[in-house]
DNA sequence: TCTGGGGTCCTAGGACCC
DNA sequence: TCTGGGGTCCTAGGACCC
């Protein structure tokens, strides 16, 4: 049987999402029609375009650009800064409401997700004339518009929303493959980035039908046992399933861009320790240990090394979490300046085995994650400002949730 | 006042064991 | 005293995505 997938994609979920808010609160004009952006802080050094309006689309403004260039091709940008926990509950919403009609929704990234229309479909009838329905509601409703893609795998759906923008419903059904992917450039395929569509294209391989017709044997000199992977990517075959659960994250990461290079062992040491406590009160959210422990430094180059240590007893401990993280650093900073530092636990397992050594008392450790509990439960009622432990510097370490 | 942050997946090489 | 290979675990880095 065939499978019916959609892919539903917010239209410039940042902005439209900024723009919705600024409304709200009284804003006379809608920001979507004006050239505006999305931008980071640039006086803390993450002075990119996040997300741009259709208008300064136009202008060539692109995702990921500095704003110092956003601005030099346009001199009455507006610059707004991004409100990650309104974006948070916009896309709660729009996943509640698609989930009224079907319980089988993967939730991709913040601003899109897969539905698996096929076991709906007797219910709901045509799904293009669904579509429309829900890209109509959502508007209605929620005060912005999508983009939906409707094929018989996650692959072609994905493709499908990105067609042309916004506010639109396209099909890419495997009947319409040759006709309406082909033709497209290898860049546009998904999964090909920056540094692969040069390779291709090199290699004589310009539009995704190139690539779909190409010679496996000729590609696997280069690509080894991806060659196979990207000609079945261009063919539009996909058969991972649409999955629903609540993904439990592999990792769980924070970084920071310091406001200067620092070259300061111990006030490196301080970001560490920050770092510490945000990613140790996340993951003690997901009832997970973490079996690795990685710093990533990026220095003034923008070069990132990473290092990590294996633990034999996994653990959710800040004060753990900061001890290993400083080794760990030690280990690998060469006293160069710091641009950026973050910490990622890895591994994370259920766990609940512990090796105690024979120095080491059980006991203890479960003191300490009763009293970090208690810390993590005061947090999220009174505000993370009420507790600090020591030495925690102030305000630099966002706090995710 | 020039270049974010949070993820996933893949590969290659070294260590180690049988 | 000539030369294995397979498997697994671990680490570092790269590519990609939003």
């Amino acid at each position: 049987m065939d499978r019916i997938i959609f892919h539903i994609d917010v239209n410039n979920a940042f902005l439209s999402w900024t723009a919705i808010d600024l409304l709200k609160r009284g804003y006379k004009y809608d920001i979507r029609n004006s050239y505006a952006v999305i931008g980071g802080d640039e006086k803390a050094r993450s002075g990119i375009v996040l997300a741009k309006s259709m208008p300064a689309k136009k202008l060539g403004i692109y995702t990921s650009e500095t704003l110092y260039s956003a601005r030099k091709k346009c001199k009455v940008l507006k610059v707004y800064q991004p409100n990650y926990k309104f974006y948070s509950e916009m896309s709660k919403k729009l996943f509640e409401l698609l989930k009224n009609y079907s319980p089988d929704i993967e939730i991709a990234s913040i601003d899109e997700c897969y539905m698996d229309y096929g076991k709906v479909k007797n219910i709901y009838g045509d799904p293009i004339e669904f579509a429309y329905k829900l890209k109509k509601e959502i508007k209605d409703i929620l005060g912005f518009t999508v983009n939906i893609g409707i094929a018989n795998n996650k692959l072609c759906a994905k493709m499908a929303s990105d067609f042309s923008k916004p506010d639109k419903v396209h099909t890419l059904f495997e009947t319409e493959i040759k006709e309406k992917m082909y033709p497209l450039k290898i860049d546009d395929l998904f999964g090909i980035g920056k540094k692969t569509a040069p390779k291709f294209h090199s290699l004589g391989i310009h539009t995704i039908g190139d690539l779909a017709n190409s010679n496996i044997e000729y590609l696997s000199k280069q690509f080894k046992n991806q060659a196979l992977v990207y000609i079945n990517m261009a063919k539009g075959i996909d058969n991972n399933p649409v999955i629903s659960e609540e993904s439990i994250p592999d990792s769980i990461s924070n970084e920071t861009t310091l406001n200067r290079d620092i070259n300061n062992k111990l006030e490196l040491y301080q970001y560490l320790l920050a770092l510490s406590e945000s990613v140790g009160i996340r993951i003690r959210k997901q009832k997970k240990y973490a079996s690795v422990i990685a710093v990533i430094l990026k220095d003034r180059y923008f070069k990132r090394r990473t290092h990590q240590k294996k633990l034999i007893n996994p653990t959710n401990i800040t004060s753990e979490i900061y001890e290993i993280s400083k080794e760990v650093f030690d280990e690998m900073w060469e006293c160069e300046p710091i641009r950026l530092i973050g910490i990622r636990l890895d591994g994370l397992m259920d766990n609940l085995y512990f090796q105690t050594s024979l120095f080491e008392d059980g006991n203890i450790r479960d003191e300490q994650e009763q009293i970090e509990a208690v810390i993590d439960d005061l947090k999220e009622k009174y505000g993370y400002k009420i507790i600090k432990k020591a030495g925690l510097i102030e305000n630099k370490i966002r706090h995710k949730e």
